[in-house]
DNA sequence: ATGTTC
């Protein structure tokens, strides 16, 4: 476990900061910290500081050691994270990516108006609550056979359009078209493939929700527009899960593994939670493989949820989905670790980019970028906590310099889950946000404790650091009308 | 985040 930060900490400029590399800790980089004072008054004191430093001293590290505005303390790395390994000298850790893998968040737009849903908000919340299962440990509709499970781990987001959840639009604006290639269903345990079996479609608990929205401000006309975001007051739908209980097993399982192989390869580190192997050893080559299909159970999920979300919408407004317009604006993951070309020194070099609680976004130009927003950027869609905005992005060329092509994820927590549950009950958060007009369904007040809004940091003040660092800038801000949490 | 301390 990673103690309170003792190292030098620098100040670059308004929002950045520098953990100079300090041999003697066994940094072989430096680590940079995004964040304004503000932000950084919270981070002086949290041992997240601590983890940056140690991700810093990992073998085959590229550019720095890098945390989000959002940051917080994580399992090993922080959460808010971003760290580059060079594939031949190079590591791959779960720690850099998370217990939740592809945890992500997508966007729908709507033809609908705020007025066109006020008076159904409630049946609305009902059904979406009725018709997608959430909570820890919560079964879904769907029972796969191990033969079909295969086939989502090994095709995510398509499988369930084959099958009749969605359509071709939502893999076009999905990241990476709904799956990574290289996932591999043997290279995981039979007990997560068991865990994922009865899962698919289930919301969870935690930060997971639905939400449905509205647009409160509009940033850049002809880039919102671009990505159906026409004008304020107009009806958005956001969903917000991972990989569920696969995807955790998936994580705990490789921990184990990764631990022996970083002593057989002798990889000697300051955090036993820092757990890796080299990304071309056959352990780190396994990890990647039962990753990518942790990763595409993920967007599988979100993409039956999605499907199911369409159904309600149809029912409750009695008018078929052409009228609704629930188009997907984009879909992306906020905890995984990717192969990718960067340009370092000059040069491209393929990378294993690690972004735990960060946010893939791209600049204009990257064929990974869909076709239709290639000109634009790479979408970023970051979610506020329950009750406050969240944002669409767009991508820089800044960030491509800066990150490695990321920003943050969210608005990070700033209280632990024990410290949130003692403030309030979940049911004073439950009334104060009804108060507020917004509608709350939930499968726990534990979790609405948990989650309450004074638990995290701003998030318009973490977006704004991203946008004035240039890390992605502002389209639109939704704020919340109903709320569906685990 | 998680059938939440296998």
């Amino acid at each position: 476990m990673a103690k309170q930060f003792e190292g030098t900490l620098e100040k670059i400029d308004d929002y950045r900061w520098r953990i100079p590399r300090d041999e003697s800790y066994g940094m072989v980089t430096e680590g940079i910290v995004f964040a304004d004072e503000e932000l950084m008054k919270d981070l002086r004191t949290d041992a997240a500081l601590t983890q940056v430093q140690n991700v810093a001293c990992m073998p085959g590290i590229v550019g720095p050691s890098m945390a989000m505005p959002d940051c917080h303390y994580g399992y090993g790395f922080p959460i808010g994270g971003v760290a580059a390994f060079d594939l031949n000298e190079g590591v791959i850790s779960p720690g850099g990516v998370g217990y939740d893998i592809n945890c992500g968040v997508r966007l729908l737009r709507t033809d609908l108006e705020e007025q066109d849903v006020r008076g159904k908000l409630q049946e609305l919340t009902d059904s979406l609550f009725r018709e997608i299962p959430a909570g820890v440990g919560e079964k879904g509709k769907i029972q796969l056979d191990e033969k079909e499970l295969r086939r989502v781990l090994e095709r995510g987001s398509e499988w369930a359009v084959t099958q009749g959840y969605g359509n071709e639009n939502d893999l076009e604006v999905t990241e990476d078209g709904g799956f990574i290639e290289g996932a591999d269903p043997d290279a995981i345990s039979d007990h997560a493939r068991e865990r994922g079996r009865p899962q698919l479609g289930t919301l969870g608990s935690g930060n997971h929700f639905l939400e449905i929205q509205c647009v409160d401000r509009i940033y850049d006309d002809e880039a919102a527009s671009r990505m159906g975001i026409l004008d304020e007051g107009q009806v958005t739908v956001m969903v917000h899960t991972g990989s569920r209980g696969l995807g955790y097993q998936v994580c705990d399982d490789a921990l184990k593994q990764l631990q022996r192989a970083a002593q057989k390869y002798g990889i000697d580190l300051p955090d036993r939670q820092l757990a890796c192997a080299p990304v071309d050893s056959p352990e780190g080559e396994s990890y990647f493989a039962g990753m990518a299909c942790a990763a595409n159970y993920g967007w599988a999920n979100r993409q039956i949820i999605t499907h199911w979300m369409r159904e309600a919408f149809e029912r409750v407004l009695g008018r078929g989905i052409s009228q609704i317009g629930l188009q997907l604006v984009y879909d992306v993951a906020h905890n995984v670790a990717k192969f990718e070309e960067h340009e370092v020194n000059g040069r491209r070099q393929r990378l294993c980019v690690h972004r735990k609680g960060a946010t893939r976004c791209f600049g204009p130009g990257r064929e990974e970028v869909p076709e239709r927003y290639r000109d634009l950027g790479q979408p970023a869609i970051i979610p506020g906590d329950m009750g406050t905005a969240s944002w669409l992005m767009l991508g820089t060329d800044e960030a491509m310099q800066l990150t490695f092509g990321s920003t943050c994820h969210g608005a990070g927590r700033t209280m632990s889950r024990t410290a949130a549950k003692k403030r309030q009950h979940g049911r004073e958060v439950q009334s104060e946000l009804e108060g507020r007009g917004i509608r709350v369904r939930s499968a726990g007040l534990k979790t609405l404790a948990e989650e309450a809004s004074y638990a995290y940091k701003d998030v318009d003040r973490v977006i704004g650091v991203t946008d004035r660092v240039g890390l992605s800038r502002r389209v639109a801000r939704m704020r919340p009308l109903a709320v569906v949490k685990g």
